[in-house]
DNA sequence: ACTCAAGTGGACGATCCCGTCCGTTTGGAA
DNA sequence: TTCCAAACGGACGGGATCGTCCACTTGAGT
């Protein structure tokens, strides 16, 4: 308080700018879905009937860009990782968890490409919201495992490989999403204890707990590299 | 020199072109995998030691260098398709298939990227190759399903599902391969019919035979359309 | 050895995108 | 209403890649 109590906004921002903020978010999200998350920024900028100046001061980088387009879908993410946790039925809340993070990239048409570009080096910025979710994905897989219906041998980062593959496959096949629901189904069922059968190889070192995860190569999606 | 014979190519083609078109090949396979299949022309000629112009009469747009790159890889997988037909056993053949051309893309860096843009178009160029491998990859399945050990549910295009999610995969973690071992290894787990369990989402339309392939949205990897 | 068309190299104009700079507009407090 | 700092818009220089054009080199037939 004391000096500058010179209430602008909420947040001491000005209206037109909080405004522009949100254009420029939606603009993101129809944009991305179109052309891919490497669209020219200022095609987003046209969009949002901004200028270009005004894109970078709210978003310096493309990367920060590609952060607030898709805020939303990550706190829902969150928000399905705690409803999978309070679910009574541990299995249950496993599978509705897969199958909602999968529906969303499956809606979502820029989000896939967020999704694994974020991945390799995620840890940067969501280190803490990051470090909690990771604690409650293993919380979530030990009690599934625990009630007898996933299979002892799942890993956690096996979680980080089927939304990978499957980011892949809906980035490649942008279609309806039936594609996308069977792969689903097939991992489901294969993660079922009861359909177990044989030894797995070992899982990743991709540890999906802090950092130690291998360098992504040149191959990797450009463009979200905090 | 090697090069035996001085006469001018079986195919009317002078010495040093074909050689320049072997470099160029190998420099393309090479820059791919570290780049990605997006990395500039001129790289490639740079990498192989010869101009600009070279790359551009061997391969006039970068589909075809893409294709030339990849020739091997597409032949490596046409022929461990005739292997797995010729397999006594139907599901050791299917299973060995599998996990064939997933070691192929885990091995050649480029090869996945291709592999999907190739996807969604492939059927101009390799019309009459492709016509052939989908017969055979019916027949395949047929008998798996015959010999009771492919579930009865499995479609042919699960096959395109599969490898689809399989190369992003791959291509968003290029690491030891871990990863793509364990995919491809709960998916074969989920395939059998002795695990199969609960009915599956219908299979996609993508047809996996000839055109009425649902055409790559704007977010498909950009370069391989003939 | 001679010849010439096939083959080659690299410079160059065109295009696209990035991100900053700077003069102008505007929200909102006084 | 007045005023000014925050916010804005668009032009602009820099850099990268594309694909072509044209003068030069070279393989191979005679």
């Amino acid at each position: 308080m004391t000096e500058s109590s010179r209430i602008k906004g909420p947040d001491g921002v000005r209206a037109d700018a909080r405004r522009n903020r949100e254009r420029l978010i939606v603009a993101a999200r129809a944009v991305f879905a179109e052309r891919g998350i490497d669209a020219p920024m200022a095609t987003v900028a046209r969009r949002a009937g901004v200028g270009v100046a005004t894109l970078y001061r709210h978003f310096p980088t493309r990367d920060a860009l590609v952060r607030g387009a898709f805020t939303r879908q990550m706190e829902t993410c969150a928000q399905a990782l705690t409803e999978a946790l309070a679910d009574p039925d541990p299995w249950q809340g496993f599978q509705r968890l897969i199958e909602t993070v999968c529906e969303l990239q499956r809606e979502e048409r820029g989000f896939p490409a967020a999704f694994v570009a974020a991945f390799p080096d995620g840890a940067a910025e969501h280190a803490q919201s990051r470090e909690r979710a990771e604690r409650d994905l293993m919380t979530l897989v030990r009690r599934a495992q625990e009630s007898g219906a996933l299979r002892a041998d799942f890993h956690p980062s096996d979680l980080a490989v089927i939304l990978l593959a499957h980011c892949g496959l809906v980035t490649a096949l942008p279609d309806d999403g039936a594609a996308s629901r069977r792969l689903v189904a097939y991992l489901l069922q294969s993660f079922r204890a009861d359909t177990a059968s044989g030894p797995l190889p070992p899982p990743t070192s991709l540890s999906l707990r802090g950092l130690p995860i291998t360098a992504v190569g040149p191959q990797g999606r450009r463009s979200s590299g905090a």
